[in-house]
Parts: structure tokens; sequence; C-alpha cells
DNA sequence: TTAGATGCAAATAGTTTGCATTTGT
DNA sequence: ACAAATGCAAACTATTTGCATCTAA
């Protein structure tokens, strides 16, 4: 074997510090690629709202050698892995990925301006126990979505 | 003028027994089209979710001179309205419609095997006053959804 | 070493647009 | 009567697929 080390370069494998979301790929038994890695920071940079196209760009400015194909591929995965959530916020064509921490995100989008406005405190385990409860379901998180004016548009300020 | 009634037949025209979302439509200011009215009519008779697609051959299912373009023009215009709304519950490609009856909707996703449970009681009223007087804004509506497994994919059964 | 993941480019699917014509009010 | 809505078909955009190659474990 040759003595120059023919290292690939891949600046998130400095190991030890994964993020929280890439440990969760991993132990779902997925390979913690370059083009994954790059995808899943992107998402996490964005604040946890980033349409498919903003992604495809911001994912092409960080590394123009990462596939459009891939960066689908990872919004499928990290989707079905309940990592991210598609859902419709401005345009109708382009779904909007948000990041689901702990399993759940909640905001309200006004139908006015567009704004989003997330909000932590939902008070909905009384109701994911009540319906586990009725139903025999199990239930892994959740999106709660407010429709209606923010405080601009609705002219309270 | 000839005596001939040049009639258009307009199966939903027979007036007076308009459905609440139709009358909406009327109240917003827009017309009460075939078009408009079958697409609603197809929607209302899905059960409250349906694709695009779905929609699509339904209506045209209905009557074939029913353009394409319509059909979106209508998913667009009830979603302004908020008598529906769009999410992603399976493909990611294809959003489903689900009717937003008095302004909010409220569903269980089962992520093994895609079935969609519905229930009525969110007990949000109390989060959605408290979200309006914390932030200033004006809420007149919310989609929740869960994440989870069903009985049956639970193992519950 | 090797199953799993990737990038490419072509194929597919979903949605929108411009415009002449029709229709609800 | 006439602004609003429609249907058509072509244009456009977003997403997926097959496959040879590459790479994380």
């Amino acid at each position: 074997m040759p003595s120059s080390d023919a290292v690939s370069y891949n600046s998130h494998m400095n190991d030890a510090n994964l993020s929280p979301r890439a440990e969760k790929l991993r132990e779902a038994g997925h390979k913690l690629t370059h083009a994954r890695l790059t995808v899943l920071d992107v998402i996490e940079q964005s604040g946890g709202h980033i349409t498919s196209t903003e992604l495809l760009d911001r994912v092409n400015a960080a590394d123009a050698s990462i596939g459009r194909a891939s960066v689908f591929r990872c919004l499928d995965l990290f989707t079905r892995l309940s990592i991210i959530r598609p859902t419709y916020i401005d345009s109708s064509v382009t779904p909007t990925y948000v990041l689901m921490p702990d399993g759940h995100h909640h905001h309200i989008i006004c139908s006015n301006c567009g704004r989003v406005i997330e909000f932590e405190d939902c008070h909905l385990e009384g109701l994911t126990r009540e319906l586990e409860a009725r139903l025999g379901v199990k239930l892994t998180g959740h999106l709660l979505e407010f429709y209606g004016t923010c405080a601009e548009c609705s002219g309270s300020v």
C-alpha cells in the first residue's frame, strides 16, 4: 500500500460532534454520507423552514457536486424518519419542509402577508394520550398549523 | 327573440338548496359556475380527503367537458377561501386537499400503512385564544396532523 | 469488501399560462 | 351587456428513474 493517504474530504466526518439528527440517521441504519450531512446542515441553518427549490439552490452553492436527485432522496428519507415534514406555506407548487424538533412543529401562517410565526407551547400532550387510549394508535409527532392574520395585518399594532 | 328556450344545462342551478360552501363562494363575490359547483361536489363526496390527481379523474368522469386548468383554478380559489387546505399525506408530489369544515381539520396519519384517521375533538379553543391574546394575531382556522401508527399497525388489535 | 448511496441525464408527472369563447349575474 | 370564468393546448416546473460508479462502514 502506498503511504500517500488517499483521504476523501468529507468536512462533516470530524466525527464526534454529530448533530442529534445525524445520530438519528445513523441509528436508523443509514450511512452518514457527505450529501446527506450537507443537506441536513442546510436545512438546519435555514431556521427550520425551507422550500425544495431554496434547498436545491443552497445545497448547490455549498457543494455543486451534489446532484439534484440526491437532494430529493434526502428529503424523502428525512421525511420518513420524521426529521422534517412537508407542508404548503406559500406556493401550491413547491412544498416547504419544516424541521420537527422533538417530533413536533407549530406555526401560524398569515394569510394576508404570508409571514410564518412559530410558537413552542402546544399543550397537546393531553390530547395525544387521549387519542392513543381511545383509538389504540401510537403517536410519535404532530404538526399544527394555524391560519389567520398576524398582528400587523390585523391592525393590532 | 326566438321562443325556444336556449337554456344552459347546469344541474347545480336548482338554486335554493346550495351547500354552505357554495354560499361561501357567492358571498365572496365569485360566480357559481358549473365547473366550480361540480368540483366542490366531488370534493365533498370524497369524504374530505382527495388528491389533485383523483379529483381530476373524478371531475372528468362527472363531466368530461370540464378542463384540467379549471380544476386547478378551483383548488386555488377554494384554498384562498379556506374551504380546503392542501397537505402532504402519501406522496410528496401530489398534494391531498382536505375539507376544512368550520375552519378546522384534524387527522392521524399511519406512517406504516398510510391510513388516515380523522377525529373531531381537538380542544384547541383555549390555545387559539391564548395565542390571539399573546401574539396579537387573529386566527380563523387550523390543521392538526398527528403521525404514528394506527391500531392495526401498532399491534393493539 | 460490499451493500448502500451517489450523480447524471433523460423521462415523467403535475401545474400554469395565453387567449379566444362562453356564461352567470 | 359584460366582467368573470372557461377550455384548450402548449409551455413550464418539479420530481423521479435507471444505471454505472463510488464510498461509508
